[in-house]
DNA sequence: AATCAAATTGTAATCGATTACATTATATAC
DNA sequence: GTATATAATGTAATCGATTACAATTTGATT
């Protein structure tokens, strides 16, 4: 591949005129830039990045990390995270970490060492200290999980007014003896669904059951089965069911279902709207985050970072997506 | 951040020792490599990859070219990609070109100018003629996809075979009346699948019925369902289907669930055991790909051909994954 | 034709690393 | 103590772009 100094020889000008033509500068004679143009498609030239990147200290090139891309939670953040970052001009890389310490310092390490511009994380499972650590020197974006009071800027969903309305949907459905099945409550937004739960029971003076909250060991599918097994082995059985994943709540109905039950269904919510929700049999009421558009926000609030300016945090409007599973 | 001037003097020595220090040479005496050390801790210091990649025109970034991250075929292919990337010190760019040729420029850019050291593409829909430009100047494996007497390496399964032990499973369990779910027929897996399908019915003397062979227009589930309604409605209803693809099963399945029949349960096969393959209700009988593996021996082939060696082409072996929609 | 401002183009430093080659320090042999 | 081999370190070119500044060309004006 052909480099700056061959286009220069060859068009009969100084590499500082083929810049210029490359970057559309307007001081270059429309003659010389003709010129310039033709060389580079004679040569087949592309400028190259990593020349142009260290000179100019930057990459285009911003993180995102997550914990894993099998989640379907991220697919729809993604897709607007690239978008915007597209449409600027930037690329992304997606950083899975599969909560492994080792993977992250990697990738904290690429922004460090100017390989990248700046980070998205959507990654409950980060190591705060060391994240704010990066985020006092280097542009750092927060999008979905956050932290409470921290340094970072961030974008998020009111998942405790979520939590409240998905739950007081159920208590409106007639149900009294509602479940919650919920993760290990070190993420805050597990708390905070925790606490919408709680306080949509106590508005209808519903007593709270320790024995109908399940705390799971993660988020996938089995455990959202294994979980709804234990609850419906509860002397007195819940008639509805709020999970706090889309994932978890898919599983909750996996294990309704295989009991082959004839008694009255149980009213199953899950949380996320993920694109399977509506797959499901039956299909889940669910509450929807907007998630392309907190990809895009999240984007702008970092290339903003990245240009020195001040952001602001931002909270999304969610909505409850009612379907079959509390309509039977 | 500090460069490697700042540390050299710092340290009191020449940049080139720094250098040699960072790359374990072993022509450093250890008191000066202890310096050398105590000064990178001082300063905090990173090397830049800029400097380092332009200096020696790798970049250390391999692109993976999808149609769209949200398919959860990928995921496992892109864990092994992954896994194996990092272990030889490279990272990987997901790239999602939505079947959109701007977006394949894009990265096939960055490779000719260097930012990326090759190319693993499992896009289906990729610009095969663009891609061979590409691959006669640059590394590039194809996965999965693949063309047939092409110059491109790649590694894939066997779809006919695998097709056709699916289709001969249903046979088996007294099927004679079997349809296809299958895509636009542009795609080579897509006219594998069907030759597998149409080998096993031939084989067992069962005549093919075109109108038990649905042509969806894409492989998402609202696809299958509408394919699955279509087929329930033929004269003579089919007592079994093959689908080429799970997502697009998973949608036969909701199809089959919501007619609420009575009749026989209609059995169900698909094709690359996606992780929600066994969170349906019933669970679904697939093909399973070695994925994880796909993806790591994909990521070996392509570091050869970074490194100039040759590679030869690989076919896996499949699995034929027996769950509940075909044990009914 | 001479003058001068504006437009165009060129020269060379720069970004941060690596490394061939040159130089200096150290160890060994006599 | 001197010569020589070897180990350690330094100097400076290099990768491919950008850009401040200098130099040159162009064109308008008198």
């Amino acid at each position: 591949m052909a480099n700056i100094q061959q286009i220069a020889k060859r068009a009969g000008v100084s590499v500082a005129t083929v810049s210029r033509v490359l970057n559309k500068s307007t001081t270059v004679s429309p003659k010389t830039r003709n010129k310039v143009e033709v060389a580079i498609k004679e040569l087949n030239y592309e400028p190259s990045m990593l020349g142009r990147n260290l000179r100019n200290s930057e990459s285009r090139l911003l993180l995102v990390l997550l914990p894993n891309i099998a989640n379907p939670f991220y697919t729809e953040i993604i897709n607007g995270i690239q978008d915007t970052a597209i449409a600027r001009d930037y690329n992304i890389l997606l950083c899975e970490t599969d909560s492994k310490p080792e993977r992250e310092n990697i990738y904290f390490n690429m922004v460090k060492n100017k390989l990248a511009d700046g980070v998205i994380s959507m990654d409950p499972t980060v190591n705060m200290q060391k994240l704010n650590e990066l985020a006092e020197h280097y542009p750092v974006i927060l999008c979905s999980e956050y932290e409470e009071n921290g340094d970072i800027p961030y974008i998020t969903v009111d998942s405790e007014l979520a939590a409240y309305q998905a739950v007081k949907h159920l208590i409106k459905l007639g149900n009294e003896k509602i479940a919650l099945i919920t993760s290990d409550e070190k993420y805050l937004y597990a708390r905070l669904r925790r606490a919408g739960y709680e306080r949509a029971l106590e508005e209808f003076n519903i007593p709270i059951r320790e024995e109908w909250i399940y705390h799971t060991k993660g988020l996938e599918f089995q455990y959202g089965v294994h979980a709804m097994r234990i609850l419906l082995q509860q002397e007195i059985e819940p008639t509805a069911v709020f999970a706090i994943s889309d994932t978890l709540a898919i599983g909750a109905l996996k294990a309704i279902n295989m009991e082959a039950r004839d008694q009255e269904p149980i009213a199953v919510v899950g949380f996320d709207n993920i694109s399977f929700a509506s797959m499901t049999n039956p299909t889940l009421t669910t509450i929807s985050q907007p998630m392309y558009t907190m990809g895009c926000r999240a984007t702008e609030m970092l290339l903003s970072r990245i240009k020195k300016e001040k952001v602001e945090n931002i909270v999304l409007d969610h909505e409850l997506i009612i379907r079959e599973s509390t309509m039977l």
